[in-house]
DNA sequence: GGAGTTTTGTAACGGAGCGTTACAGGACCG
DNA sequence: CGGTCCTGTAACGCTCCGTTACAAAACTCC
């Protein structure tokens, strides 16, 4: 949110991946990167990110496919990056769904512009972003992202701060799945962790306090002693 | 936009006018030219163009000098050419304001292409400005953007003040979302925040004394913290 | 099973974010 | 030009949350 921006390279070539990305961290960016959709798809299911570059010739899933899967489900910006200038006019076309396109080899200097002018484009548009999504529910719980409320089973509000209503979205938006302290810090404030950084666990504390019925035996936040925390409940969207 | 997109070309170089005019027009485009600033000042007070191709050197006034002065006018979009690719960043950036740029030589198919992407997207943004039509209703309430009026649920007038109602339009037009202070900002006042500028929070904290029934507790405008706020109410436009 | 090591839980402290009030400059209006 | 209303800024106090510190728990190795 106000953090700098996450973005994500997909390319199979491993010279662009270390250079570009070492070339956006130095520009305040962070970066992660994949080599093909597989390496892509794990790393969306975990983070958050602002843009994805996206190389045209991937092995496996190309990727125009993988652009047109990602436009079905989310509007992250993408920068498709090709080979020869050809066929720009489909990738930058409605069909294809890219935000803009740059043709290799490429100057950083014109990857950082293009993706800075894509992240202005994006954010402005952002007003007109799909509002937050329908109800969470487990185990009689419900957790409402719009009103930003927790209620427990007999319909009690049970208040939560920011940070705590943070870290439980995101467990919740996950739920049956270790996510270590890294991804949660990423997920709840967008940076990344310090060497002894331990916010997450005196959140997770807190939190546990006001949902847990007995906090010295969690149920639903479960520790995975050096993998991070689960959400153990099934989770329903309404 | 019913007829086809009206595209002027500013480049002191005939052969490019023609060339480049040529062929956008065998692809629907109606196009002028004119070789400097002069030329193209006649034609925008004559003509509506929908797009501006424009030369970065140019005899006269430069492309940068009038891209800015074009800017300070009019949302016309603008695409640089340039003869090398350089200060990319401040081409496509806040700082001249060109939607996109190209590099001279450039393919036909490359300028086509990027000229429908920016199009594509002065349209989209067109369509999704603010409509000032119709009633906002949320939960009994009344918000009447044309009157300038706010009803509660009993229809008794609740008086605002202006930048009490043009922040409050700002959360209701865009329900269920958490909008930064910048953003806010930028939406009532249409400028950038100041280091320590604290002026939302106090019209929020004014806003709410009109509105929520218990504003130590708001439930229509909550606070997220080191976020912003969000209007938690569905609403409807009548 | 016990000593040593790593990892986690949580209490306590203090800085930062926020709500609210008071005040003053500015806009508007006669 | 004087009064009224509006709005930004400063200031104060409260709450939240990151950090640190220490104790408890979990794991390792012998």
């Amino acid at each position: 949110m106000d953090a700098s921006p996450h973005i994500l390279i997909v390319d199979d070539d491993r010279e662009i991946r270390d250079l570009t990305g070492r070339y956006l961290r130095k520009h305040g960016f962070r970066v992660d990167s994949a080599a093909d959709a597989k390496a892509m798809d794990r790393l969306l299911r975990d983070g958050r990110f602002d843009l994805i570059v996206l190389d045209l010739m991937l092995p496996g899933e190309d990727g125009l496919s993988i652009c047109r899967r990602l436009r079905a489900s989310t509007r992250i910006p993408i920068l498709m990056l090709t080979a020869v200038a050809e066929d720009t006019d489909r990738i930058i076309g409605l069909e294809i769904g890219a935000d803009d396109y740059l043709t290799k080899p490429f100057n950083p200097r014109e990857l950082l512009a293009r993706i800075r002018a894509v992240l202005r484009r994006a954010e402005r548009a952002d007003s007109t972003a799909d509002p937050v999504e329908g109800v969470l529910t487990f185990s009689g719980w419900r957790l409402d992202p719009a009103r930003r409320e927790l209620r427990d089973p007999q319909g009690v509000l049970v208040e939560l701060t920011a940070g705590e209503f943070g870290l439980l979205m995101a467990l919740v938006e996950r739920p049956r799945r270790v996510l270590s302290r890294d991804r949660l810090l990423d997920l709840t404030k967008g940076r990344d962790a310090q060497p002894f950084d331990r916010s997450i666990d005196v959140q997770v504390s807190r939190l546990r306090r006001k949902i847990e019925p007995d906090p010295k035996n969690p149920d639903m936040i479960k520790t995975v002693r050096s993998g991070g925390y689960i959400f153990t409940l099934p989770v329903e969207r309404r």
